[in-house]
DNA sequence: GGCGAATCGTCGCCGAAGCGACGATTCTCC
DNA sequence: GGAGAATCGTCGCTTCGGCGACGATTCGCC
């Protein structure tokens, strides 16, 4: 194992992951010739909404979230982690960026440029299907985003997102208005389904951290199947 | 041009179409071995949510209803023409399908099996890439879909519907209930929706149609920037 | 330790929309 | 052309949630 390869192992683990698609040294040494790493602190925007699309990003480490500004208010598309790729979409269609993505922790991620990319993908094509596949999760997740939003109560919604973005201490470390603004949904709302779950013994609240007490009680909240994937 | 060449012409012109990336004789040769066409009568099904999954379909005709059901009823996830790309998510995860596909007019579509089609990709770099801007046109049209969907009175959304899926005739030839469906709404509030365009003099409805009657109406009523894609 | 900024907890009001109900209209098919 | 199914038009009730407001708590930083 060269140095290169131990570099960019964490890609072939996690960019677009399938059994029957395994990376080769040749490609992960082409992958990292192609682009170079960034490093983001919380806040600062990777790519903005409206700008020339030249490059697309590999989320190594920490998450962005992708949103969208609109006259009444940004609107929250995704938040993603690390093995996402983002700005593929703009870079493809030769369009601006169709949404801005903002580091909410701090962010490690790979940069493609255009005038790279496209001849990277086209002489390796099992990279080209990673690619692919990992926009196709991409779709699945939003559109289990869409699931999630329509049709539930808040408290439905807050529940279910609780159970997704637990981390294994049982704590969700956002403030209530990202949390909000995930669900599209408003501060004081989130809040009183908050209060509900917490009377109910699911959850505590503190500044900025949810703790998770009892799983059972959020997921008789989710109606339905829960792990209907 | 042979008549291959003539008979998946379209897939060339419509599947992930870009001006960078042309399919030439061979690629579309090699596409069309891999594949076989089927047609579908409204109301069938190309596939159905928790199947396992063995081909993804290039819709060459006729609308698409993506839809996954829940305990509470169905959810429309997305409605695809021609050009689109089906079932390919679950094909890649290697998962059951996690929709189902229902046609909603007389289909036509080019079915790929599993076996067939990862040989296909990883030879034909091209059709790969065509196959990942297919994905990630289909995965910018659900976002699009999220927007639609938040933070907006059942009005816009009837409105800015209305103008999308209108014909060169200015007429939607859909039922109420289909487009309730489509926008996570119910029947009555979209027929009351319709009411007030109705009476604003903006449309004019009949059985399974509505006729666009002033398109600048309809525009003001979708708030924020309209064509701002 | 103190000060300002960010975040949380909680009201009350009100508009939007889900839901059930019922009749009128239109289509389909025999 | 007639029967049954599908669709449309419209009420009224009720709940959910957006919105403004205000005070309490917590955090970061000097």
């Amino acid at each position: 194992m060269d140095a290169a390869e131990q570099h960019f192992a964490w890609l072939a683990r996690s960019f677009g992951r399938t059994d029957y698609l395994p990376l080769t040294v040749e490609d992960l040494d082409a992958l990292g010739a192609a682009g170079e790493y960034v490093d983001k602190y919380p806040g600062t925007h990777l790519f903005r909404e409206g700008e020339e699309s030249i490059a697309a990003y590999v989320v190594k480490a920490g998450d962005v979230e992708l949103y969208r500004s609109r006259p009444e208010g940004d609107l929250v598309v995704g938040r993603v982690g690390p093995g996402a790729v983002i700005g593929d979409i703009a870079l493809f269609q030769g369009a601006p960026y169709i949404s801005s993505a903002k580091a909410v922790e701090p962010v490690t991620a790979f940069r493609l440029d255009r005038s790279k990319l496209l001849p990277l993908l086209t002489e390796h094509p099992v990279i080209a299907m990673r690619w692919l596949v990992a926009g196709l999760n991409q779709l699945e997740a939003t559109q289990r985003h869409v699931i999630r939003l329509m049709h539930r109560t808040v408290i439905e919604q807050v529940a279910e997102l609780i159970l997704d973005e637990a981390d294994r201490f049982g704590e969700v470390r956002l403030s209530q208005t990202s949390l909000a603004n995930l669900l599209g949904s408003t501060r004081q709302t989130v809040n009183q389904a908050l209060a509900q779950l917490r009377k109910a013994g699911a959850i505590e609240t503190g500044y900025r951290v949810i703790r998770v007490v009892n799983r059972d009680i959020l997921e008789t909240m989710v109606t339905g199947s829960v792990s209907a994937l």
